[in-house]
DNA sequence: GGCCGGGTTTGACCTGGATCAAGCGGCAAG
DNA sequence: CTTGCCGCTTGATCCAGGTCAAACCCGGCC
């Protein structure tokens, strides 16, 4: 790996708090590998052998089984994956691809688990990392399980307008059929859920969205910070 | 805390590799509490003071949104709960009420993060335990997004023989409604499910399952190691 | 300009499962 | 023994959302 590919790991919020040397070590036996759009980067059931963290580019997560296949989350620049498989050396549950040109930081798993066991800071960062994974999930999981197609969507658009500054305007980051498997429904119902919100003043041109009554959208989707509180 | 409910607490997985000097620390501002059947122990979007671990008894994690509740897990002996919270200072994603009379470990959250930065065993102990957790919400959600009610039922019965010896018969460990909750169904529908699997020679009387037909069953279930295998 | 092809929308239909309502045992208290 | 209650089943209906098929839109390319 170049230095100042080095330097950006550096960076990296997982590495935040690690020592220079530390990080000099793990990074020895890794990769910063460039992918291009829309190839599987893991595959389910494999033994999980690397580290992954996302530094540039946007990863799907998402599962296959019989002849269903859902989406389990949207990765983006600074998040890791499989890292409880990589901690656990199991399989892995999940297979990822890349959604656009990504570079991918590999981590010899071996070195995450020595790291884990020998630096405290690094396990610290670990630790917070999964943490941090596992209430996504269970986010997801009540997401899912306590709302419909259509206020997932409306929840969706808030936060993505938050993320975006709240200007009450954005482009989605990624196709709609994407937005679908992300949100959990089908193309066509995704679809038919942006025509009902035109009820709600929320107004789609292609990929640019427009909500002209926050408030409106906000009872309908009433978010809870316990499931959309990216912070929470 | 009594000396044999040390004793017993060292035993647990979770302490298996700490030394008993730190065990003993950790134990200091903890309890051993006992509650009785349908309980609630935690309240979700409550600060999380401390790790609780189900020492005794069965435990239902839930979590309500608008007028919808739904079960998310149910945790027996040995398993520790809310573990992420206490990592991150963070709040409750979930509420946790008693099944059966229980008897639960709550050690204090600043203990454990403290115990996380000092102790490297523990910290090996508290990032499995954390891993495994992750790894079974993400099976979880396959299991719901990958599966009809019948298949989760399906599966649930194959698991849960395996779990008893594989005899081909057993008692279920609750009443139907609760694993209706557990299988994200509402209790008819579970009704109606069990009623289907008679076409695979599936008896239920009561709390009673038979199992005459495995194979027809597991042609049905169609189960995966990534989704029902609880060592995977 | 005209011809794809993929992403998207729309319409018609179907299915899994929720909801509502009523019946059915069994058991515990009177 | 009777009465209630509760857990469970059964029947009827409803709804969200999946599936299938056709139309549409638009950019890239010959």
């Amino acid at each position: 790996m170049r230095s100042d590919d080095i330097e950006e790991v550096r960076r990296l919020r997982l590495f935040r708090d690690v020592s220079p040397g530390h990080v000099e070590t793990l990074m020895r036996g890794a990769f910063l590998q460039r992918f291009p759009a829309h190839v599987e980067l893991v595959r389910e059931g494999e033994r999980a052998d690397f580290l992954h963290i996302v530094v540039d580019g946007r990863v799907e997560m998402f599962s296959a089984h019989r002849d269903r296949e859902t989406t389990v989350g949207v990765l983006g620049p600074g998040q890791s994956f499989i890292l409880a498989a990589v901690l656990l050396d199991r399989l892995y549950l999940k297979s990822a691809r890349s959604l656009l040109p990504s570079r991918i930081l590999m981590i010899p798993a071996e070195a995450i688990r020595d790291g884990f066991a020998q630096d405290p800071m690094l396990a610290r960062g670990l630790g917070e990392e999964l943490a941090v994974a596992y209430r996504d999930v269970v986010k997801e999981l009540k997401n899912q399980k306590l709302r419909t197609g259509l206020e997932r969507l409306a929840n969706w658009l808030l936060t993505r307008d938050a993320e975006t500054g709240s200007s009450g305007r954005f482009e989605l980051p990624f196709d709609k059929k994407v937005l679908a498997a992300r949100l959990g429904m089908a193309p066509e119902a995704l679809s038919r859920a942006f025509a009902a919100l035109a009820a709600y003043r929320v107004v789609v041109q292609g990929p640019t969205v427009a909500i002209h009554d926050v408030e409106a959208l906000r009872k309908l989707a009433q978010p809870s910070a316990l499931i959309d509180d990216p912070a929470s």
